[in-house]
DNA sequence: TTTGTTGCAAAACGTTTGCAGCCTC
DNA sequence: GAGGCTGCAAACGTTTTGCAACAAA
């Protein structure tokens, strides 16, 4: 239920996008929507599709357009963490976008960093209109540091 | 001619490193690095394979097995903008890894930034190691700017 | 009614894998 | 000589595409 306020301001912004580019509003783009906003983490197009299923059958190809439409109105974000499945996540709510890439298990942890975002957000560039980031810092756990398998 | 200096060396870390993890000193091996560092920009294996092809010939295979050891001691970085080919380039000669994507026509240009980088590594984690760092910035490139299409 | 959107399945694409033969060590 | 490495080609898994049927405007 706390999230009700985001999701209704998520879906207006939506709406808008699409009229704005007179594209429709199919019941599948909002119920992709809505289940987007209701993960926390990471996910990717498989897990959404699976999800899905549940309470709104959609193909995995109307799954990947709608992806492409968040990302284009910056409703979501997305990563490729050194293998090749896509990985996404929402942007509304505060959202950091620095991660920590353990190099050995793959598994990924977020961080926040004033002075880093400050950093990041006072470069401007002249000939490049910024419209978000992400850092990646690569490493080794400490999980993976204790277990010596090379 | 003016990179012998610092090929030397790189060749001189990789031989360790084989030695190291009991690997073999193939021709492929050096064939493949010595062609990395001839590039100054980004570079994924099919440019590479292909252009392997002008001196010694090897297959993708091997290519991306060469790849794979590259990165694990850290002579080259890997990167995915977006799309789903993966980008590498060398680390050595003062590399920057930041990075602006145009989110339109998908092109990368480096940039540095001083006081990002003393933010970045500042940044200690009691249960990380890092060992380096990828930033990217998103935004719109002059270009893409001017030219309304959508 | 028009035309953007969907679902399905096939295709595309970069990357990985299995294996016989080769070549470092 | 043993076993890691190579080339080749087939296999893999994610993403994209083509197209007929559907439904939003």
């Amino acid at each position: 239920m706390k999230d009700d306020y985001s999701l209704d301001a998520v879906k207006d912004i939506f709406t808008k996008y699409l009229a704005e580019r007179k594209h429709r509003r199919t019941p599948e783009r909002f119920a992709i929507l809505e289940r987007i906003y209701s993960y926390d983490g990471h996910f990717n197009a498989e897990i959404l599709y699976n999800a899905m299923k549940e309470e709104y059958r959609v193909s995995l190809a109307t799954v990947y357009n709608t992806l492409e439409l968040l990302l284009d109105c910056k409703l979501i974000v997305k990563h490729q963490f050194g293998d090749q499945i896509a990985q996404y996540e929402k942007t509304f709510g505060g959202v950091v976008h620095n991660h920590l890439v353990c190099t050995k298990c793959g598994k990924v942890k977020e961080f926040s960093d004033k002075k880093i975002r400050t950093a990041i957000q006072n470069k401007k560039f002249v000939h490049f209109d910024t419209s978000h980031y992400s850092l990646y810092l690569y490493g080794v756990c400490s999980k993976c540091k204790t277990s010596k398998k090379k």
